[in-house]
DNA sequence: GAGCACTGC
């Protein structure tokens, strides 16, 4: 869910760069919004940064002396008297109008029906369609958790985030903006997975709202899993919070309410047998156990109650606020879905009236660069036929085109034109396109899945399902009424899925289990999860997490385990970090420039034949290793790092993304800093290692063994045919085209990723000799 | 000869 209209723009990955532009503005937001801040003496408190603090209280006594509720904007409302000198009347009055708008929001009127649920039950499951506004803590997403958090504030007439007072803050990664006041903290499900890792039991909160439940990601799905240890008093944690009662509300547009709260209270069920949460083999028992059983008669009656609650008293359905959308069907299916959508395209263009977008939804990057040319290539047609005809305006848009072409959608279309923007799921979640009356619908789109029999992930398309069917049919009608045309019939439509698989159950799960255990769960097959992956794909996992050292013999997890979850990577490339910092090894700081690369999008742009120019090309060239992918990403992020002066020019230069290094230089430094913490790295080595000296064929080697270490599983060795083959599995791989080693041959190769797309391919691919196996295996034993 | 979409103190 989110907040009404526009607010909504989630930009995805373009407004990354944005976060802390945006959380300094936000700081400053009194004076910057009214423009007087000189004049002004009332709108100081939260506009000054906190070393500022004392000056901005030595100049306010009156209000200082407020006893703390008044200094509310309800206080501003009420009395404006007193608002006078109240800190930030420019807030007050964005308040009020918002306030405005919050009370014709459909949740408006639910408001005392929440409190009062609440008050009865501990567990609420509300439902709502999207477009009808609320407030929620944690979201799937940096951007949402941001612009909610900022949205929030503005509507409670507050400061965002560490300014004095500020009743509203975030949390995300590359960016905490939390104050000490705060009485709300937005943050995402990640981010409040990885607080639990000190703080197990959520002490910092008496209630956790998860939103966007309908989305199903990994993360939410083990959120829910821990929240509801904590509410039903299963979890080992709970007697943390000293009988202090955590309320928990789900939000979800879609998600099928009646089976979420069947597992709450199977949770609760399942705590009335076992009251008392499982021993731990630690220090603490005795203490716990004494908590636990002063609470037992306290928890059991609630738990009860739960139990026996009726449904609809824990559950709210809120009605939608969208505009009314057509559904239109094909009467026949079709074989060429591209062919189709020319069709409609034009169709709608000469009959459905102007101001009107069209949304066409395809499956991936070659079918929205192939449909686009195609309508290029009618128009002129088109055009002889009906010369009185708008202009048509075509836009591609999925994740890997460069960001100032995405930024093209929000920019007003020249008069008398129509956009159709011709986009990839990502416009399905991630980014609202705006002015849009007509979509266009494929049926289709791609799906990621691991399979754990043979450790591959597999990306195929896949007809979609129909909550994501009417999630695509919405986008028509956020701003007015609008048509869907459907490229399938309406049986078709019956045939698909409800709802899509929850990622946990194609996803590879080493992640989602290191996560449990580093926060106390023993028995990961036991932890309640709304859904329950393979035994396969639970072993598979478990025997990779062994695998790389996370686990000691018994199944449970060691120090090392522990010091792999602390980083924020996957389970092996935290393994090669590890491995990187021993003095056998001693190559850290590269390994963490080239882990740094593998966690964030791919740095390198497409080189397209027609503007390629010559000194791109050398560029490119000069930062090509012949050991492979992983040395020549290194040199990529060390070239970057050493241009002192312009950066965005070296960038270009060298056709590398400068957003996406920009993300991995936050990585590299969030990476350091854990090791530092974690005592892998010393300060001084941190501040050496400016001067990164040329690496030597040694380091080179050491660096590739380390990522052996995480990645044993990723290697194939040639075969007398000229093609590869993994060492375990003996499965056929190519090496991906956008590898340096591409068409190579070389005894064996090591690689970051095993792809399905069309065939089996390794991406990320560097030469490793197959003697380095045997040591790998002698130093283990 | 090729890249659905997200996310992490």
């Amino acid at each position: 869910m989110s907040v009404p209209d526009h607010d909504t723009e989630k930009h995805g990955q373009k407004r990354k760069r944005e976060h802390k532009a945006h959380a300094g503005e936000n700081v400053h937001i009194g004076d910057g919004r009214s423009g007087n801040k000189k004049s002004s003496t009332t709108n100081t408190a939260s506009a000054e940064t906190p070393k500022d603090e004392s000056k901005a209280r030595t100049k306010k006594p009156e209000f200082k002396n407020l006893p703390k509720r008044q200094r509310s904007t309800d206080v501003q409302r009420n009395n404006p008297k007193k608002a006078a000198f109240l800190p930030n009347r420019s807030l007050a009055g964005k308040s009020n109008a918002l306030l405005q708008v919050r009370q014709k929001l459909p949740i408006w009127p639910k408001a005392s029906d929440i409190r009062n649920k609440l008050l009865e039950s501990d567990v609420l499951v509300l439902t709502a369609e999207t477009g009808s506004g609320r407030v929620a803590v944690t979201q799937p997403r940096r951007v949402a958790a941001i612009s909610l958090a900022r949205r929030v504030s503005d509507e409670m007439g507050s400061s965002l985030g560490k300014s004095p007072y500020s009743k509203v803050g975030y949390s995300v990664r590359f960016d905490d903006n939390v104050g000490r006041d705060n009485k709300i903290k937005f943050l995402t499900e990640g981010m409040l997975l990885q607080e639990m890792l000190r703080d197990p039991a959520l002490t910092e909160y008496s209630c956790v709202i998860v939103d966007e439940v309908h989305e199903r990601s990994v993360n939410v799905d083990l959120t829910l899993g821990f929240l509801r240890g904590l509410v039903t008093g299963t979890s080992d944690a709970c007697s943390k919070r000293k009988g202090k009662p955590l309320k928990v509300v789900i939000m979800s547009a879609t998600a099928d309410t009646e089976s979420l709260l069947h597992w709450f209270k199977q949770g609760y069920q399942e705590a009335k047998s076992a009251p008392i949460a499982s021993a731990p083999d630690s220090v603490q028992n005795s203490d716990k156990n004494a908590s636990n059983s002063s609470r037992d008669g306290e928890v059991l009656e609630a738990n009860d109650r739960a139990i026996n609650e009726d449904d609809e008293k824990m559950l709210i359905k809120v009605k939608g606020r969208q505009h009314t959308v057509q559904t239109i069907y094909l009467t026949q299916p079709t074989q060429d879905i591209l062919e189709a959508a020319l069709l409609r395209i034009f169709e709608i263009h000469r009959k459905e009236p102007m101001p009107g977008d069209i949304l066409v939804f395809l499956t991936g990057q070659d079918a929205v660069t192939d449909l686009q040319r195609s309508i290029e290539e009618t128009i002129p047609a088109i055009i002889t036929l009906d010369s009185g005809l708008p202009k048509l305006q075509v836009l591609p848009l999925f994740a890997a085109l460069p960001q100032a072409q995405q930024q093209l959608i929000f920019e007003a279309s020249p008069p008398n034109t129509r956009k159709v923007i011709i986009a990839t799921n990502i416009a399905e979640t991630s980014i609202t396109v705006p002015g849009v009356r007509f979509v266009i619908d494929s049926g289709k789109a791609k799906i990621k899945r691991y399979r754990p029999t043979i450790g591959l992930d597999s990306l195929l398309v896949k007809p979609i399902t129909k909550s994501s069917a009417e999630q695509r049919k919405g986008r028509a009608g956020r701003e007015a009424a609008g048509k869907c045309w459907r490229l399938y019939t309406s049986k078709d439509f019956e045939t698909f899925e409800k709802d899509t698989e929850p990622e946990i159950l194609r996803t590879d799960l080493s992640s989602a289990l290191l996560t449990m255990m580093a926060r106390g769960i023993d028995d990961v097959v036991g932890f309640p999860l709304l859904a329950k992956p393979s035994r396969e794909a639970m072993g598979r996992a478990l025997l990779q997490l062994y695998k790389i050292g996370a686990l000691s013999d018994d199944g449970h997890i060691n120090e090392m385990g522990h010091k792999i979850a602390r980083l924020p990577l996957t389970p092996a490339l935290g393994r090669v970090i590890i491995a990187a910092a021993s003095e056998e090894m001693d190559c850290l700081m590269h390994v963490i420039d080239i882990v740094s690369c593998f966690s964030v999008e791919n740095i390198f742009l497409e080189i397209k034949d027609e503007d390629s120019r010559p000194e791109v090309g050398e560029a490119r060239a000069r930062l090509s290793r012949r050991q492979g992918d992983h040395l020549t990403i290194l040199a990529a992020v060390q070239g970057y790092a050493a241009e002192n002066s312009d950066r965005k020019a070296w960038a270009r230069q060298h056709m590398i993304s400068h957003r996406a290094m920009q993300n991995v230089m936050d990585a590299r430094k969030q990476i350091c800093a854990q090791c530092v913490q974690a005592k892998l790295l010393s300060k001084t080595t941190l501040a050496e290692a400016e001067d990164r000296e040329i690496v030597s064929e040694n380091t080179a080697n050491n660096i590739l063994k380390c990522f052996l270490r995480g990645f044993s599983n990723n290697v194939a060795r040639l075969v007398p045919d000229g093609s590869y083959r993994t060492i375990h599995g003996n499965q056929l791989v190519a090496i991906h085209p956008s590898s340096g080693l591409f068409g190579k041959k070389v005894e064996a190769i090591l690689y970051n990723e095993f792809v399905f797309t069309n065939k089996s391919y390794a991406r990320g691919v560097s030469a490793i000799q197959l003697n380095w196996l045997d040591e790998l295996i002698s130093s283990e034993a």
